[in-house]
Order: C-alpha cells, then sequence, then structure tokens
DNA sequence: GCAAATAATGCCGTTTTATGCATTTTTTAT
DNA sequence: ATAAAAAATGCATAAAACGGCATTATTTGC
C-alpha cells in the first residue's frame, strides 16, 4: 500500500468514527505501529486530524467552537476568578453553581489542573470539559432555560449524597443583617443544598452586589467560610463580613 | 509500444483501479522504471494523476476522499438529520443519544418544536437549550472526555424510570447477522438501556457504517423500529434490513 | 533517401524516502 | 508507586527518485 493512499485511509477512519487507535490501524493495514505514528504526525502537522496518545481524534468533533458570550464587569470576574482559582489544589473534589462568574473561575483554572467538579451548569461544565485531568461529574435533571443549569428534586437528592470539600457559589445578594438572597425560589433550593452539603462554601461576587438585598433567603452568613470579591480584602466595605468571622479576600 | 499508447494505457489503469505502482507497471508493459517515473511525471504535471512515492493515484481518488469527503459526510448527515426530524411531532419524549449525526439533528430541529428531549450528551445539550420552546432533562453522571456524555450508573437508573416516545440513536455498525456493534463498553451499556427503555427506537447512520462490525454488540435488529440513512429507503443495501422487519427510510 | 537534429530510452552512481527495529524516555493506568 | 503502553530517538536497510550520460529511435530538412 502506498503511503499516501494509507495516510488517506487513516483520514477517513478517523472521520467516520471521530477517532483511530494506531495499534487498530496498525493491524488492519499491516505496517509497523511506527509508521503509523509517524503517518499520525504528519497528517497532525497538515491539521487533518488531533494526534492523542494511542491514536488520533478527527477535528471537527473535539474543537467544539461554542460561542464564549461576554461576560458582564468581565475585569472583575477575572480577577475574583484568579483568587478562587489559587484555593483549588490537586485532587480536590469541588461543587460548583452556575452564573457568569463561575464560568469565569472555570476559564481561569490551570490547564493542567487534577480535580474533580461537580455541576449542574451546562456553560460551567463546557469549560470543565475542555481540561484534559478533570474529571467532571454532571448533575442531571430539569435544564432551567434562563439560568442554563438543572433544577429540581433529582439535582438537590444527588447533591445531598455528596461531600465536596470546596462549594464555589457565585450569589446576587449578600448583607450583613439578611445574610445571602436570591431572586428565584428553585435556584434558592440548590443553592441550600449545596451550602449543606460541602465542607467548606466560598462566596463569590463583584463588589456592586454588596450590601444588596433580593426577596428570597439562601442562608446566614455563618453558613459561609470564605467571601471573595475583586476588592482588596482590606477594604472598608468588606469589614462588616469579616466582623461576621467570614474570611475575606 | 509507443510512448503515448504507453501513457494512455497508465491513465486508464489508474482511472480504473484509483492507483498504480510503478514496478508493476514496469514488468507489465517492459519497460525500465526510469521510462515510468519519467512518464508519471509528465501525467502528473498534466493533471491527470497524481504522483506520489512508488507510483502514482487517481485524481478521483484523492479529491473524493480528502477535503470533500468531510463536507460530503456531512451533507449525509444533514439528510439523516432531516429524515428524523420530521418523525418528531409537538408534545413528544424523546430520549437521544450522542455522537456527531445526533447533533446534527439537533440542529435540524426546527426552531418551535415543542417537546421534550432528554440526553446526557453536553453538546446536544447546547443545541436544545437554544430552542426556546423545547424543554431538555440532563442525564447526570461522570462525564466520559472522549463521548462527551455522561455515562454510568446513575445515568443507567435514570434511563430505566422513563418510557420516551422515541429514542433516537447514532451508530456505529450494522449488519444483519450481528445486529448493532460498538466499541466501547461503557457506551453499549447506555445504549441498550436506552433501547429498553423507549417505546420506538430509531437508528440514525451513514451508509458508510452499514454492514461493518464492531468488537461490541448492542442488540439485534429485532429491536430497532427504524433506520435511517441518507439513502433513499428502496437503496439496494437497505433491502437485507427491510426484510428483518425494520423500517427504512 | 540520407544526414543531422531531436526525442526517447536504458543504465548507473548518488541522494532521498519509507519503513522497521532496538533502545530510551514519557505517558498512562492501576 | 509501579508496571505496562506508547512516543521519541537513532540507526540500518531497501526501495525509489534523480540527474547525467550513452545508446537507440524518430523526425526533419534537404
Amino acid at each position: 500500500m502506498l503511503k499516501r493512499e494509507r495516510q488517506e485511509y487513516i483520514v477517513h477512519q478517523v472521520n467516520l468514527h471521530n477517532k483511530v487507535l494506531s495499534n487498530a490501524l496498525s493491524t488492519e493495514i499491516d505496517v509497523s505501529e511506527d509508521t503509523i505514528r509517524r503517518d499520525l504526525q504528519e497528517l497532525n502537522e497538515k491539521g487533518k486530524l488531533i494526534k492523542v496518545h494511542g491514536g488520533a481524534l478527527s477535528h471537527s468533533f473535539n474543537s467544539s467552537s461554542y460561542p464564549s458570550q461576554k461576560i458582564y464587569a468581565q475585569n472583575n470576574k477575572r480577577v475574583i476568578a484568579e483568587k478562587a482559582a489559587n484555593l483549588i489544589k490537586d485532587g480536590m473534589f469541588i461543587l460548583t453553581g452556575g452564573g457568569t462568574t463561575i464560568i469565569a473561575l472555570a476559564r481561569a483554572l490551570p490547564i493542567n489542573l487534577t480535580a474533580t467538579f461537580i455541576s449542574g451548569s451546562i456553560p460551567a461544565i463546557v469549560e470543565y470539559m475542555h481540561h484534559p485531568n478533570i474529571e467532571v461529574i454532571v448533575i442531571g435533571d430539569k435544564l432551567s432555560k434562563n439560568s442554563k443549569i438543572t433544577l429540581g428534586a433529582d439535582a438537590l437528592a444527588r447533591i445531598k449524597t455528596l461531600k465536596p470539600d470546596l462549594c464555589f457559589l457565585g450569589i446576587n445578594a449578600i448583607d450583613v443583617q439578611h445574610g445571602i438572597t436570591d431572586s428565584d425560589w428553585d435556584v434558592v433550593q440548590l443553592k441550600q443544598t449545596m451550602i449543606e452539603s460541602s465542607q467548606k462554601v466560598i462566596c463569590l461576587t463583584i463588589s456592586e452586589k454588596i450590601n444588596t438585598l433580593q426577596p428570597v433567603k439562601v442562608c446566614d452568613l455563618t453558613k459561609i467560610d470564605i467571601l471573595i470579591t475583586e476588592l482588596p480584602g482590606n477594604h472598608p466595605m468588606l469589614q462588616p463580613y469579616i466582623d461576621a468571622g467570614i474570611t475575606v479576600i
């Protein structure tokens, strides 16, 4: 079989099955694995496929191009995301909610982080999915169109069975008197369950939402371990929360 | 043998077999390999064939199986997706797997379709999410990086509690003798469970995968209700499946 | 028809390419 | 952590390509 012919065959197989294994191709075409490896290398350089350990993947299936929607107050959220990402260590189990701040966090994660992320937020899951060493556990249930997160009894039940090391929550309103509040009943149910399950609760919010109030109460400040905003931890606006026993970063 | 005559013979052979080997031609026509090489060189310059190390390939072989093949397969999948989309009526409960064909189906859905889609495939969910009147139920579990679908005991258990009207499966190999087969053990478990739960099973595949075999068996043909390919339903290749009692579209 | 010019072909030494094998290094899975 | 699998590296070999050159056909002009 001619080299070119063989390479055409490989590309065809990749496009057909989305992936190929080097050893399978080797026995199939009856050439050494070295030859296959060199073929994959060349085809990879030509951009015809993506070479990975043990085989190759089709370009189309892997490079999922989801339009990364613009995030309001992007810079502030990136600051927050980086502070939050620093708290995550290899091997941790991490539960996250949804919202743009959490997506910013997902994007700020070091590419080689080895951890397990649990979430029902589709946009967040898409981000986690792109990290090779992150295991993703999807919380299933009915998908809420507004928040793009799964909400419902199933999701609650599943979260109750977990004991993650950290829980990251994007919050919509926080106030010394009323604690954390939100606007959507179902989302509040979910957040409450997440808070109860987790060993450590970390709330993320831009300072705009500090000292604001929403109709439905999530929890008191005592349930929160860490609060992250884009402001420096010693900013006067945050002092009341430090006084309430929260670690403010 | 005249030069012109010889070159015409070579072109003829290339068009007939899609490839020729220099040494074969040399012994066949009984001229030196140098002559053959020079012939191939000239024919290559004239665009009659593509010269490669050791011989030559027909132009059609190259162009049909390389860049346009992708578009070709894409078009086929769109044809399949449209046939499949026609089966979906307002109000239905629909369970879908993962894979590129299913994503093509998700994209082919009418924008105002009112139905409930259940899936563990993240790319498919992302598509469903964009339809305002589609309710999405996410099947949760550990996310498989390769297939971008949730796999595991939880997913299986959840699916067993459902009785969807339709189940759309993208399949990787189908054969009259062995039924549907696939390459990944966990994916097979999932597909089996989906098939058992559903009232009607619809398999989607490009015709290239018809009459092919993979190592792990999913189910017999008897479990399938409808088979959709890009070919017309009366194509001779599909007759055996019609004989097996499957509705072929 | 014949000689000169031109083209085609085969041969040969050199260079390039393709491939497999052995060894070391890296990655992956358990 | 450790063992197995795969990748990278270097090397050897064989096949093929290349370019020049000699020989043989073929054409062309007279």
